[in-house]
RNA sequence: GCUCAUAUAGCUCAGAUGGUAGAGCACACCCUUGGUAAGGGUGAGGUCAUCGGUUCAAUUCCGAUUAUGAGCUCCA
């Protein structure tokens, strides 16, 4: 007779024991139609699931983010089912839910085509409109075995041998004559999986180990009705609308070429953003109690031996012989700091110590990792080590979040979001050491009520780290800045300073960085602007346009004016349309196009048009200038 | 590094069952001097990524290499 309590408070009472879709069907024959799934008592369940004791009950339906979940978990099913009936000899290895979507890891000797892709799609099209049950039947773990067994399953019996306990009733989800093994739940029909689509095929590795063998990786994405696939695909073409390496082109602001593979040819135009960022943090960083110093870029092999990082990441370094030294390129600017914190001997009193560094590194990264100017061999970091006492960690953490934040916004970015990394398994320093530097991180945190993700031993092996991620326009978030503690480099390479006691002691060294490297975060203003840079980045800031020659001198007299105020201005005398010209200029994202035409001229004014398509009507230069110099004072707030 | 795909004019892309290639934009020159998102004409441009193989003949088919893209692995 079990009460099943609803999430309003309210209770039914059954005679017998009811499944989560008898309760919905209790409620309403609408409800029952849209009933994917249930929590009974917090605990995910299928719809065809029994309760026989009282119970809260909540109904799962598309709209929720479980519902969604459980519909592209069952549409890996169907991928499987539909692709078993094409290729009658595919091992199905794994088949889990993504962030919008799902995939099936699949061990196939056919490689997929395009085509195969296409007429798989197709294939489950079909199946799902037949609107058929998902059978669940649960069973015992010889059974699971023998089932997989005569299908030939290698992958799912090795999932039962290995991760499968044989007290569990694994359960079989039955697509027809497909058969899958889930937790579940699992749709109860396939009406909810008619909105997907798949999307690439590529490899992946057997368990993520890239020592397995390499199965093939269909991807796909799916939703709960039309409109929001549709939503879905129309983003990630606005992703593509927005991709740093199209717009590099179309804005000329860098390019690779195969001769340098991973590293950057910045134009005029691309190089003034950089410059200028790069002017900005230099400020940001004097203003802020940093010293900036420059090292070398190649540095003798015993130092990285020291430093540990040649027993780790040598096939990862560039190296140099000359005259039977070997030398190799610096991947990183730490060691080459501790060389300048370690001339001369150092007081407590010096601390904190900060030294900044436009860094420039070089890392032999794996080929195929290589992405635009996200991931390149070659960069700058805005790098910087702060050498203090164990003491000073949660003072320096505390500051230079605040820095950090502001930094984002003049960048445009308001929302933050912050992971905690605490010790791994496999690390350096004592305990109370960790015990000390985690709870100064998390203290800073906790003290700026800022919210945060708590990743357990996800910290590097010498110190726990705080990382940050700031979230674009259209919502992807990209991670940029950190801030780590380190027991272990300033001891291997001898930093010492002089106490108030007296004695030598080891200061902590905290790694951080705002942008990350100035190569991904100007890829990711390319796309969070979609290469409409705000006044203070954008590489040019006003173009003067002549409607006809008679105004030519009179142009670049206006230009040369906004020059010499510190503007970046250029003149189009082309002998084009006025509209021609300001078509060109639009596309290519000048916050202010200048009209001048014999009015202008007998005037001493400009008329002024953004990029917007906005006319602002006409200023004296000298008004324009103001305009213009509070545009670019506002960065990139709003 | 691994899997798959891709590589044709400065850019975006066509193209031929194997007989040395075409469009639009951009560029150059000429006409046009036009007031807020494309005025007109003419012309120049390509060892079809590189190296090798098959063939009478390869940009096209095959192989290797390099780079790029997607994903995997990695990311001090």
């Amino acid at each position: 007779m079990p009460v099943i309590t609803l999430p309003d408070g309210s209770k039914r009472e059954f005679p017998k024991p009811v499944s989560v879709l008898d309760v919905a069907s209790d409620i309403g024959p609408g409800l029952a139609k849209a009933t994917i799934a249930g929590l009974i008592n917090g605990e995910p369940a299928d719809a065809s699931d029994i309760i026989h004791n009282d119970a809260e009950l909540t109904i799962v339906t598309s709209r929720d983010e479980l519902g969604l979940e459980v519909l592209r978990h069952s549409c890996a099913h169907l991928l499987g089912h539909a692709l078993k009936q094409l290729w009658p000899d595919a091992k199905m290895a794994i088949g889990p839910v993504i962030e919008n979507g799902f995939y099936y890891d699949i061990d196939l000797e056919h490689r997929l085509t395009d085509e195969d892709v296409e007429a798989l799609e197709q294939r489950m099209l079909e199946l799902a409109k037949k609107d058929y049950d998902v059978i669940k039947k649960k069973v015992s773990w010889q059974e699971a075995v023998d089932v997989f067994k005569a299908r030939g399953e290698i992958y799912k019996q090795e999932i039962l041998e290995r991760d499968i306990s044989r007290d569990d009733q694994p359960g079989l989800y039955h697509h027809e004559e497909y058969v899958d093994m889930c937790r579940g739940p699992h749709v109860p029909n396939m009406r909810f999986c008619h909105y997907f689509k798949l999307m690439r095929v590529s490899g992946a590795y057997w368990r993520g180990d890239a020592s397995n063998k390499q199965l093939q990786r269909v991807y796909g994405t799916a939703w709960a009705n039309k409109k929001d696939l549709k939503a879905h695909l129309n983003r990630l073409a606005e992703a593509e609308k927005r991709d740093h390496r199209k717009l590099a082109k179309k804005f000329n602001l860098f390019h690779l070429q195969e001769e340098a593979p991973g590293m950057v040819f910045w134009h005029p135009k691309g190089w003034t953003v950089y410059t200028e960022i790069e002017q900005y943090m230099r400020k940001v960083q004097r203003d802020n109690g940093y010293q900036e110093i420059k090292t070398p870029q190649v540095v003798d092999k015993t130092l990285w031996e020291k430093s540990g990082h040649w027993d780790k990441f040598r096939d990862d370094m560039f190296t140099v012989e000359s005259e039977s030294r070997d030398y190799a390129v610096k991947p990183m600017n730490c060691p080459c700091h501790i060389q300048v914190f370690n001339q001369g001997l150092r007081s407590h009193k010096e601390l904190p110590l900060r030294l900044a560094e436009f860094g420039s590194c070089h890392r032999n990264e794996a080929s195929g990792t290589l992405q635009g100017i996200m991931r390149v061999r070659a960069f700058v970091q805005d790098d910087a080590h702060i050498f203090c006492s164990e003491e000073m960690i949660q003072d320096e953490v505390s500051i230079f979040t605040d820095l950090l934040y502001e930094v984002y916004k003049d960048f445009g970015f308001d929302e933050v979001l912050i992971r905690l990394s605490t010790r791994p398994e496999q690390r350096v320093g004592s305990d109370e050491g960790w015990d000390k530097a985690e709870k100064a991180l998390e203290d800073a945190l906790e003290a700026k009520a800022l919210d945060y993700k708590l990743l357990p031993g996800e910290g590097a092996f010498y110190g726990p780290k705080i990382e940050f991620s700031l979230k674009d326009c259209i919502g992807r978030v990209w991670q940029c800045g950190t801030i780590q503690v380190d027991f272990s480099m300033p001891g291997r390479l001898d930093a010492q300073f002089v106490a108030e006691d007296g004695s030598r002691q080891t200061p902590v060294m905290l790694h951080r960085a705002i942008l990350g490297s100035f190569e991904r975060f100007i890829g990711i203003l390319i796309e969070n602007y979609e290469g409409a840079f705000p006044p203070w980045l954008a590489p040019e800031q006003a173009v003067v346009l002549n409607i006809t020659d008679n105004q030519a001198q009179y142009a670049q007299k206006v230009a040369k004016s906004l020059q010499n105020k510190g503007f970046r201005s250029h003149t189009d005398l082309r002998n084009e349309k006025i509209g021609f010209k300001i078509r060109e200029h639009t596309i290519q994202k000048v916050p202010y196009l200048l009209v001048v035409g014999d009015q202008e001229m007998e005037n001493n004014t400009v008329a002024v048009r953004t990029r917007e398509g906005k006319d602002l009507g006409t200023y004296s230069v000298d008004d324009f200038a103001t305009l213009l110099a509070d545009a670019v004072a506002k960065r990139g707030r709003l």
